[in-house]
DNA sequence: CCACAATATGAGACTTAGTCCAGAATGAGA
DNA sequence: TCTCATTCTGGACTAAGTCTCATATTGTGG
Protein backbone atom coordinates (compact mmCIF):
# COMPACT_ATOMS: atom_id res chain seq x y z
CA UNK A 1 0.00 0.00 0.00
CA UNK A 2 2.63 2.56 1.63
CA UNK A 3 1.01 5.53 0.87
CA UNK A 4 3.47 7.79 2.57
CA UNK A 5 4.45 10.91 1.10
CA UNK A 6 7.61 10.54 -0.27
CA UNK A 7 6.27 9.03 -2.82
CA UNK A 8 7.70 11.65 -6.15
CA UNK A 9 5.64 14.57 -7.66
CA UNK A 10 3.98 12.34 -10.54
CA UNK A 11 2.77 9.70 -8.70
CA UNK A 12 1.03 11.74 -6.05
CA UNK A 13 -0.40 13.73 -9.02
CA UNK A 14 -1.38 10.73 -10.16
CA UNK A 15 -3.24 9.22 -6.98
CA UNK A 16 -5.09 12.95 -6.77
CA UNK A 17 -6.05 13.13 -10.45
CA UNK A 18 -7.56 9.68 -10.18
CA UNK A 19 -9.50 10.12 -7.11
CA UNK A 20 -10.74 13.71 -8.34
CA UNK A 21 -12.53 12.13 -11.39
CA UNK A 22 -13.54 8.79 -9.17
CA UNK A 23 -15.20 11.50 -6.88
CA UNK A 24 -16.70 13.82 -9.67
CA UNK A 25 -18.57 10.57 -11.25
CA UNK A 26 -19.67 10.03 -7.54
CA UNK A 27 -21.16 13.53 -7.59
CA UNK A 28 -22.30 14.06 -10.46
CA UNK A 29 -23.90 10.80 -11.20
CA UNK A 30 -25.71 10.83 -7.58
CA UNK A 31 -27.31 14.75 -8.15
CA UNK A 32 -28.01 13.28 -11.89
CA UNK A 33 -28.10 9.35 -12.34
CA UNK A 34 -25.86 7.63 -14.01
CA UNK A 35 -27.97 7.87 -17.38
CA UNK A 36 -28.16 11.71 -17.08
CA UNK A 37 -24.68 11.99 -16.92
CA UNK A 38 -21.80 11.84 -19.78
CA UNK A 39 -18.45 11.37 -19.66
CA UNK A 40 -17.51 14.73 -21.07
CA UNK A 41 -19.34 16.06 -17.79
CA UNK A 42 -17.38 13.92 -15.45
CA UNK A 43 -13.75 14.82 -17.33
CA UNK A 44 -14.93 18.58 -17.45
CA UNK A 45 -15.68 18.68 -13.33
CA UNK A 46 -12.29 16.77 -12.69
CA UNK A 47 -10.88 19.40 -14.99
CA UNK A 48 -8.76 16.40 -17.47
CA UNK A 49 -9.52 15.47 -21.05
CA UNK A 50 -12.10 12.91 -21.73
CA UNK A 51 -8.99 10.89 -22.97
CA UNK A 52 -7.83 11.57 -19.91
CA UNK A 53 -10.40 10.14 -18.16
CA UNK A 54 -10.20 6.57 -20.24
CA UNK A 55 -6.50 6.18 -19.14
CA UNK A 56 -7.79 6.32 -15.71
CA UNK A 57 -11.09 3.88 -15.55
CA UNK A 58 -12.20 1.93 -18.10
CA UNK A 59 -16.08 2.89 -18.52
CA UNK A 60 -17.97 5.37 -16.71
CA UNK A 61 -19.59 2.97 -14.64
CA UNK A 62 -16.12 2.25 -13.58
CA UNK A 63 -15.46 5.58 -12.77
CA UNK A 64 -18.56 5.43 -10.63
CA UNK A 65 -18.46 2.46 -8.52
CA UNK A 66 -15.06 3.05 -7.62
CA UNK A 67 -16.36 6.94 -6.64
CA UNK A 68 -19.20 5.45 -4.11
CA UNK A 69 -17.98 2.29 -3.43
CA UNK A 70 -13.80 2.92 -3.35
CA UNK A 71 -13.79 5.36 -0.35
CA UNK A 72 -15.32 2.78 1.93
CA UNK A 73 -14.18 -0.42 0.72
CA UNK A 74 -10.37 1.29 1.09
CA UNK A 75 -11.39 2.20 4.86
CA UNK A 76 -11.83 -1.54 5.41
CA UNK A 77 -8.94 -2.46 3.18
CA UNK A 78 -6.96 -0.46 5.34
CA UNK A 79 -8.24 -1.18 9.03
CA UNK A 80 -7.33 -4.82 8.38
CA UNK A 81 -4.22 -4.31 7.40
CA UNK A 82 -3.78 -2.04 10.78
CA UNK A 83 -4.36 -5.09 13.32
CA UNK A 84 -1.83 -6.27 15.10
CA UNK A 85 -0.03 -9.14 13.42
CA UNK A 86 -0.97 -12.08 15.83
CA UNK A 87 -4.57 -11.66 15.36
CA UNK A 88 -5.82 -14.72 13.33
CA UNK A 89 -7.68 -14.14 10.23
CA UNK A 90 -11.41 -14.04 11.29
CA UNK A 91 -10.64 -12.22 14.67
CA UNK A 92 -8.60 -9.48 12.71
CA UNK A 93 -11.64 -9.28 10.25
CA UNK A 94 -14.21 -8.94 13.18
CA UNK A 95 -12.10 -6.78 15.12
CA UNK A 96 -11.39 -4.12 11.91
CA UNK A 97 -15.02 -3.97 11.19
CA UNK A 98 -15.66 -3.41 15.16
CA UNK A 99 -13.29 -0.57 14.95
CA UNK A 100 -14.97 0.74 11.61
CA UNK A 101 -18.54 0.61 13.06
CA UNK A 102 -18.35 4.11 14.29
CA UNK A 103 -17.34 5.48 10.40
CA UNK A 104 -20.55 4.17 9.03
CA UNK A 105 -22.80 6.99 10.14
CA UNK A 106 -20.94 9.33 7.92
CA UNK A 107 -20.68 7.05 5.04
CA UNK A 108 -24.45 5.39 5.16
CA UNK A 109 -25.81 8.39 2.69
CA UNK A 110 -23.26 7.35 -0.01
CA UNK A 111 -23.51 3.82 0.84
CA UNK A 112 -27.63 4.28 0.03
CA UNK A 113 -26.91 6.38 -2.89
CA UNK A 114 -24.80 3.63 -4.61
CA UNK A 115 -28.07 1.04 -3.86
CA UNK A 116 -30.43 3.54 -5.67
CA UNK A 117 -28.00 3.46 -8.43
CA UNK A 118 -27.11 0.13 -9.27
CA UNK A 119 -30.77 -0.43 -8.77
CA UNK A 120 -31.37 1.80 -12.10
CA UNK A 121 -27.86 0.62 -13.86
CA UNK A 122 -26.83 -2.93 -14.27
CA UNK A 123 -23.94 -1.35 -15.79
CA UNK A 124 -22.87 -0.02 -12.63
CA UNK A 125 -23.98 -3.05 -10.81
CA UNK A 126 -21.54 -5.06 -12.93
CA UNK A 127 -19.09 -2.63 -12.59
CA UNK A 128 -19.29 -2.38 -8.72
CA UNK A 129 -19.18 -6.30 -8.38
CA UNK A 130 -16.18 -6.01 -10.22
CA UNK A 131 -14.90 -3.53 -7.66
CA UNK A 132 -15.90 -6.01 -4.55
CA UNK A 133 -13.86 -8.41 -6.04
CA UNK A 134 -10.81 -6.28 -6.24
CA UNK A 135 -11.34 -5.35 -3.07
CA UNK A 136 -11.58 -9.10 -2.13
CA UNK A 137 -8.48 -9.83 -3.18
CA UNK A 138 -6.47 -6.97 -1.77
CA UNK A 139 -8.44 -8.38 1.47
CA UNK A 140 -6.82 -12.10 0.57
CA UNK A 141 -3.37 -10.70 0.33
CA UNK A 142 -3.62 -9.07 3.82
CA UNK A 143 -5.27 -12.60 5.69
CA UNK A 144 -2.67 -14.68 4.30
CA UNK A 145 -0.30 -14.15 6.81
CA UNK A 146 -2.72 -14.39 9.36
CA UNK A 147 -3.47 -18.24 8.91
CA UNK A 148 -1.55 -20.01 10.90
CA UNK A 149 -1.08 -23.01 9.11
CA UNK A 150 -1.52 -22.28 5.64
CA UNK A 151 -0.05 -24.22 3.01
CA UNK A 152 1.24 -23.18 -0.92
CA UNK A 153 -1.85 -21.92 -2.41
CA UNK A 154 -4.35 -22.57 0.45
CA UNK A 155 -7.95 -21.62 -0.88
CA UNK A 156 -8.51 -20.23 2.91
CA UNK A 157 -7.20 -16.50 2.59
CA UNK A 158 -9.64 -16.02 -0.37
CA UNK A 159 -12.30 -17.67 0.58
CA UNK A 160 -12.30 -15.56 4.07
CA UNK A 161 -11.73 -12.68 1.52
CA UNK A 162 -14.70 -14.04 -0.52
CA UNK A 163 -16.76 -14.36 2.72
CA UNK A 164 -16.07 -11.04 4.23
CA UNK A 165 -17.16 -9.21 1.41
CA UNK A 166 -20.48 -11.36 0.92
CA UNK A 167 -21.07 -10.19 4.52
CA UNK A 168 -20.82 -6.87 3.36
CA UNK A 169 -23.07 -7.00 0.63
CA UNK A 170 -25.91 -9.07 2.14
CA UNK A 171 -26.01 -6.97 5.47
CA UNK A 172 -25.97 -4.02 3.15
CA UNK A 173 -28.91 -5.21 1.22
CA UNK A 174 -30.60 -6.41 4.38
CA UNK A 175 -30.15 -2.60 5.40
CA UNK A 176 -31.44 -0.95 2.51
CA UNK A 177 -34.40 -2.99 2.49
CA UNK A 178 -35.12 -3.07 6.01
CA UNK A 179 -32.96 -0.80 8.11
CA UNK A 180 -31.55 -1.92 11.56
CA UNK A 181 -27.86 -1.66 12.52
CA UNK A 182 -25.87 -2.12 9.98
CA UNK A 183 -22.43 -2.48 11.87
CA UNK A 184 -24.61 -5.24 14.09
CA UNK A 185 -25.55 -6.86 10.68
CA UNK A 186 -22.54 -7.06 9.47
CA UNK A 187 -20.52 -8.59 12.35
CA UNK A 188 -23.39 -11.14 12.89
CA UNK A 189 -22.86 -12.13 9.55
CA UNK A 190 -18.94 -12.34 9.95
CA UNK A 191 -19.91 -14.29 13.10
CA UNK A 192 -21.65 -17.23 11.29
CA UNK A 193 -18.55 -17.65 9.21
CA UNK A 194 -15.53 -20.15 10.60
CA UNK A 195 -12.50 -21.33 8.85
CA UNK A 196 -11.73 -25.35 9.44
CA UNK A 197 -8.63 -26.98 9.72
CA UNK A 198 -7.02 -28.39 6.13
CA UNK B 1 -37.65 -22.39 -12.36
CA UNK B 2 -40.62 -24.57 -14.20
CA UNK B 3 -38.51 -25.39 -17.46
CA UNK B 4 -41.50 -27.84 -18.18
CA UNK B 5 -42.10 -28.12 -21.99
CA UNK B 6 -45.62 -27.55 -21.87
CA UNK B 7 -44.81 -23.58 -21.51
CA UNK B 8 -47.01 -21.73 -24.87
CA UNK B 9 -44.75 -21.29 -27.70
CA UNK B 10 -44.07 -17.71 -27.06
CA UNK B 11 -42.18 -18.52 -23.96
CA UNK B 12 -40.13 -21.62 -25.72
CA UNK B 13 -39.38 -19.10 -28.83
CA UNK B 14 -38.10 -16.48 -26.33
CA UNK B 15 -35.60 -18.77 -24.21
CA UNK B 16 -34.61 -20.46 -27.36
CA UNK B 17 -33.78 -16.97 -28.92
CA UNK B 18 -31.70 -15.76 -25.48
CA UNK B 19 -29.63 -19.15 -25.76
CA UNK B 20 -29.34 -18.66 -29.53
CA UNK B 21 -28.32 -14.93 -28.81
CA UNK B 22 -25.77 -15.83 -25.71
CA UNK B 23 -24.25 -18.72 -28.17
CA UNK B 24 -23.34 -16.89 -30.81
CA UNK B 25 -21.88 -14.36 -28.75
CA UNK B 26 -19.67 -17.28 -26.49
CA UNK B 27 -18.58 -18.84 -29.95
CA UNK B 28 -17.72 -15.31 -31.65
CA UNK B 29 -16.00 -13.92 -28.82
CA UNK B 30 -13.69 -17.39 -28.45
CA UNK B 31 -13.26 -16.83 -31.94
CA UNK B 32 -12.31 -13.06 -32.59
CA UNK B 33 -11.70 -12.13 -28.71
CA UNK B 34 -14.40 -9.89 -27.40
CA UNK B 35 -13.09 -6.71 -28.79
CA UNK B 36 -13.02 -7.61 -32.35
CA UNK B 37 -16.44 -8.83 -32.33
CA UNK B 38 -19.09 -6.18 -32.85
CA UNK B 39 -23.19 -6.67 -31.35
CA UNK B 40 -23.81 -6.38 -35.29
CA UNK B 41 -22.10 -9.69 -35.89
CA UNK B 42 -23.62 -11.62 -32.61
CA UNK B 43 -27.11 -10.15 -34.23
CA UNK B 44 -26.68 -11.51 -37.48
CA UNK B 45 -24.82 -14.88 -36.35
CA UNK B 46 -27.90 -15.40 -33.83
CA UNK B 47 -31.14 -13.97 -36.61
CA UNK B 48 -31.85 -11.39 -34.87
CA UNK B 49 -32.10 -7.94 -35.31
CA UNK B 50 -29.54 -5.58 -33.51
CA UNK B 51 -32.38 -4.00 -31.40
CA UNK B 52 -33.61 -7.58 -30.50
CA UNK B 53 -30.02 -8.17 -29.02
CA UNK B 54 -30.50 -5.43 -26.23
CA UNK B 55 -33.67 -6.46 -25.55
CA UNK B 56 -32.19 -9.57 -24.55
CA UNK B 57 -28.99 -8.32 -23.11
CA UNK B 58 -28.10 -5.11 -21.62
CA UNK B 59 -24.41 -4.88 -23.01
CA UNK B 60 -22.58 -7.07 -25.63
CA UNK B 61 -20.04 -8.44 -22.83
CA UNK B 62 -22.80 -9.40 -20.93
CA UNK B 63 -24.04 -11.52 -23.44
CA UNK B 64 -20.72 -12.82 -23.99
CA UNK B 65 -20.44 -13.90 -20.08
CA UNK B 66 -23.65 -15.23 -19.75
CA UNK B 67 -23.02 -17.62 -22.95
CA UNK B 68 -19.43 -18.88 -21.67
CA UNK B 69 -20.44 -18.68 -17.74
CA UNK B 70 -24.71 -19.13 -18.02
CA UNK B 71 -24.61 -23.38 -19.13
CA UNK B 72 -22.23 -24.32 -16.49
CA UNK B 73 -23.51 -22.30 -13.79
CA UNK B 74 -27.23 -23.44 -14.75
CA UNK B 75 -25.82 -27.03 -14.59
CA UNK B 76 -24.29 -26.37 -10.49
CA UNK B 77 -27.98 -24.51 -9.63
CA UNK B 78 -30.01 -27.40 -10.89
CA UNK B 79 -27.97 -29.79 -9.62
CA UNK B 80 -28.44 -28.02 -6.29
CA UNK B 81 -32.17 -28.22 -6.82
CA UNK B 82 -31.76 -31.78 -7.92
CA UNK B 83 -30.47 -32.87 -4.25
CA UNK B 84 -32.91 -34.92 -2.35
CA UNK B 85 -34.81 -32.21 0.48
CA UNK B 86 -33.75 -33.38 3.88
CA UNK B 87 -29.70 -32.48 3.07
CA UNK B 88 -28.87 -29.65 5.09
CA UNK B 89 -27.60 -26.66 3.40
CA UNK B 90 -23.53 -27.32 3.76
CA UNK B 91 -24.35 -30.96 2.57
CA UNK B 92 -26.59 -30.43 -0.93
CA UNK B 93 -23.85 -28.40 -2.08
CA UNK B 94 -20.98 -30.43 -1.29
CA UNK B 95 -23.37 -33.65 -3.16
CA UNK B 96 -24.56 -31.54 -6.13
CA UNK B 97 -20.87 -30.80 -7.01
CA UNK B 98 -19.77 -33.70 -6.15
CA UNK B 99 -22.53 -35.51 -9.05
CA UNK B 100 -20.93 -32.99 -11.06
CA UNK B 101 -17.59 -33.82 -10.95
CA UNK B 102 -17.77 -35.84 -14.06
CA UNK B 103 -19.41 -33.33 -16.18
CA UNK B 104 -16.73 -30.64 -15.64
CA UNK B 105 -14.15 -31.62 -18.71
CA UNK B 106 -16.83 -31.70 -21.20
CA UNK B 107 -16.70 -27.41 -20.07
CA UNK B 108 -13.34 -27.25 -19.23
CA UNK B 109 -12.65 -25.51 -22.65
CA UNK B 110 -14.84 -22.94 -22.11
CA UNK B 111 -13.92 -22.10 -18.72
CA UNK B 112 -10.61 -21.97 -19.82
CA UNK B 113 -11.73 -19.42 -22.65
CA UNK B 114 -13.77 -17.40 -20.19
CA UNK B 115 -10.28 -16.65 -18.03
CA UNK B 116 -8.62 -16.16 -20.96
CA UNK B 117 -10.88 -13.54 -22.64
CA UNK B 118 -11.45 -11.60 -19.31
CA UNK B 119 -8.16 -11.29 -18.84
CA UNK B 120 -8.02 -9.03 -21.81
CA UNK B 121 -11.72 -7.30 -21.05
CA UNK B 122 -12.13 -5.75 -18.13
CA UNK B 123 -15.47 -4.86 -19.06
CA UNK B 124 -16.05 -8.84 -19.81
CA UNK B 125 -14.67 -9.19 -16.23
CA UNK B 126 -17.28 -6.79 -15.06
CA UNK B 127 -20.06 -8.22 -16.43
CA UNK B 128 -18.71 -11.78 -15.47
CA UNK B 129 -18.79 -11.17 -11.91
CA UNK B 130 -22.41 -9.52 -12.01
CA UNK B 131 -23.26 -12.77 -13.57
CA UNK B 132 -21.85 -14.62 -10.73
CA UNK B 133 -23.77 -12.63 -8.22
CA UNK B 134 -27.19 -13.71 -9.83
CA UNK B 135 -25.99 -16.95 -9.52
CA UNK B 136 -25.63 -16.73 -6.28
CA UNK B 137 -28.88 -15.10 -5.53
CA UNK B 138 -30.27 -18.20 -7.30
CA UNK B 139 -28.60 -20.60 -5.43
CA UNK B 140 -29.11 -18.78 -1.74
CA UNK B 141 -32.80 -19.07 -2.70
CA UNK B 142 -32.63 -22.72 -2.98
CA UNK B 143 -30.81 -22.84 0.46
CA UNK B 144 -33.33 -21.43 2.28
CA UNK B 145 -35.71 -24.63 2.87
CA UNK B 146 -32.06 -26.45 3.80
CA UNK B 147 -31.39 -24.78 6.88
CA UNK B 148 -32.93 -26.37 9.41
CA UNK B 149 -33.48 -23.36 12.55
CA UNK B 150 -33.56 -20.48 9.32
CA UNK B 151 -35.04 -17.45 11.26
CA UNK B 152 -36.34 -14.78 9.47
CA UNK B 153 -33.90 -12.68 6.97
CA UNK B 154 -31.01 -15.06 8.15
CA UNK B 155 -28.32 -14.22 6.08
CA UNK B 156 -26.55 -17.84 6.38
CA UNK B 157 -28.32 -19.14 3.12
CA UNK B 158 -26.88 -15.80 1.28
CA UNK B 159 -23.47 -16.60 2.75
CA UNK B 160 -23.42 -20.45 2.19
CA UNK B 161 -24.16 -19.41 -1.70
CA UNK B 162 -21.52 -16.82 -1.59
CA UNK B 163 -19.06 -19.54 -0.34
CA UNK B 164 -20.45 -21.69 -3.41
CA UNK B 165 -19.95 -19.29 -5.95
CA UNK B 166 -16.73 -18.22 -4.48
CA UNK B 167 -15.40 -21.80 -4.11
CA UNK B 168 -15.92 -21.92 -7.44
CA UNK B 169 -14.01 -18.79 -8.54
CA UNK B 170 -11.08 -19.48 -6.45
CA UNK B 171 -10.88 -23.09 -7.13
CA UNK B 172 -11.28 -22.05 -11.26
CA UNK B 173 -8.65 -19.12 -10.54
CA UNK B 174 -6.16 -21.53 -8.97
CA UNK B 175 -6.92 -24.26 -11.71
CA UNK B 176 -6.27 -21.97 -14.72
CA UNK B 177 -3.34 -20.76 -13.03
CA UNK B 178 -1.84 -24.69 -12.24
CA UNK B 179 -3.77 -27.30 -13.73
CA UNK B 180 -4.40 -29.82 -10.79
CA UNK B 181 -8.19 -31.70 -10.34
CA UNK B 182 -10.78 -29.00 -10.42
CA UNK B 183 -13.75 -31.02 -8.76
CA UNK B 184 -11.17 -32.08 -6.06
CA UNK B 185 -10.53 -28.29 -5.80
CA UNK B 186 -14.11 -26.80 -5.24
CA UNK B 187 -14.23 -29.61 -2.99
CA UNK B 188 -11.47 -28.74 -0.60
CA UNK B 189 -12.48 -25.36 -0.91
CA UNK B 190 -15.94 -25.87 -0.08
CA UNK B 191 -14.99 -28.00 3.22
CA UNK B 192 -12.42 -25.28 4.32
CA UNK B 193 -15.16 -22.90 5.64
CA UNK B 194 -18.32 -23.58 7.57
CA UNK B 195 -21.02 -21.37 8.49
CA UNK B 196 -22.28 -21.66 12.12
CA UNK B 197 -25.90 -21.29 13.55
CA UNK B 198 -26.19 -18.18 14.66
C1' DC C 1 21.12 24.38 -13.45
C1' DC C 2 20.56 22.09 -18.01
C1' DA C 3 19.52 18.71 -21.39
C1' DC C 4 17.42 14.53 -22.47
C1' DA C 5 14.53 10.47 -21.90
C1' DA C 6 10.21 8.79 -20.38
C1' DT C 7 5.81 9.31 -19.43
C1' DA C 8 1.22 11.93 -18.82
C1' DT C 9 -1.97 15.01 -20.94
C1' DG C 10 -4.66 17.25 -24.62
C1' DA C 11 -7.27 17.51 -28.90
C1' DG C 12 -9.93 15.66 -32.26
C1' DA C 13 -11.31 12.10 -35.60
C1' DC C 14 -13.39 7.65 -35.89
C1' DT C 15 -15.89 3.22 -34.81
C1' DT C 16 -19.34 1.01 -32.44
C1' DA C 17 -22.30 0.46 -28.26
C1' DG C 18 -26.63 1.43 -26.54
C1' DT C 19 -31.36 4.09 -26.83
C1' DC C 20 -35.68 5.23 -29.03
C1' DC C 21 -39.53 5.04 -31.89
C1' DA C 22 -42.97 3.84 -35.51
C1' DG C 23 -44.49 0.12 -38.14
C1' DA C 24 -44.61 -5.01 -39.33
C1' DA C 25 -45.04 -9.57 -37.61
C1' DT C 26 -46.49 -13.13 -34.47
C1' DG C 27 -48.69 -15.84 -30.79
C1' DA C 28 -52.80 -16.07 -27.33
C1' DG C 29 -57.47 -16.37 -26.86
C1' DA C 30 -62.35 -15.76 -28.31
C1' DT D 1 -60.89 -16.57 -38.44
C1' DC D 2 -60.51 -12.10 -36.13
C1' DT D 3 -58.73 -9.12 -32.52
C1' DC D 4 -55.65 -7.82 -29.03
C1' DA D 5 -51.31 -7.70 -26.79
C1' DT D 6 -46.46 -8.43 -27.24
C1' DT D 7 -42.46 -8.86 -29.56
C1' DC D 8 -39.39 -8.08 -33.56
C1' DT D 9 -37.46 -5.00 -37.05
C1' DG D 10 -35.15 -1.18 -39.35
C1' DG D 11 -33.34 3.06 -39.01
C1' DA D 12 -32.02 7.32 -36.90
C1' DC D 13 -29.65 9.34 -33.09
C1' DT D 14 -26.53 10.14 -28.78
C1' DA D 15 -22.71 9.06 -26.38
C1' DA D 16 -19.13 5.57 -25.05
C1' DG D 17 -14.74 3.96 -25.96
C1' DT D 18 -10.35 3.68 -29.15
C1' DC D 19 -6.53 5.63 -31.62
C1' DT D 20 -2.95 8.80 -33.05
C1' DC D 21 -0.03 12.42 -32.75
C1' DA D 22 1.39 16.75 -30.95
C1' DT D 23 2.49 19.06 -26.49
C1' DA D 24 3.65 19.38 -21.71
C1' DT D 25 5.53 17.62 -17.44
C1' DT D 26 8.42 14.87 -14.46
C1' DG D 27 12.46 12.17 -13.22
C1' DT D 28 17.51 11.74 -13.99
C1' DG D 29 22.46 12.14 -15.21
C1' DG D 30 25.81 15.50 -16.12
Amino acid sequence: MSHSEADGLAVRKRRATYARIAASAARLAGEQGVGNTTVDQIAQDAEVARATFFRYFDSKESAVAEGVAGPWLTLVTEAIARQPGHLPAKEALVAAFTELADQFPAHAGQIRELAGLTRGSPALAAWTARAYQRYEHAIAELLVPRIPDATERDPRPHLLAALAMASVRVSLDEWVRHEGDLPALIHRALGSISIEPV
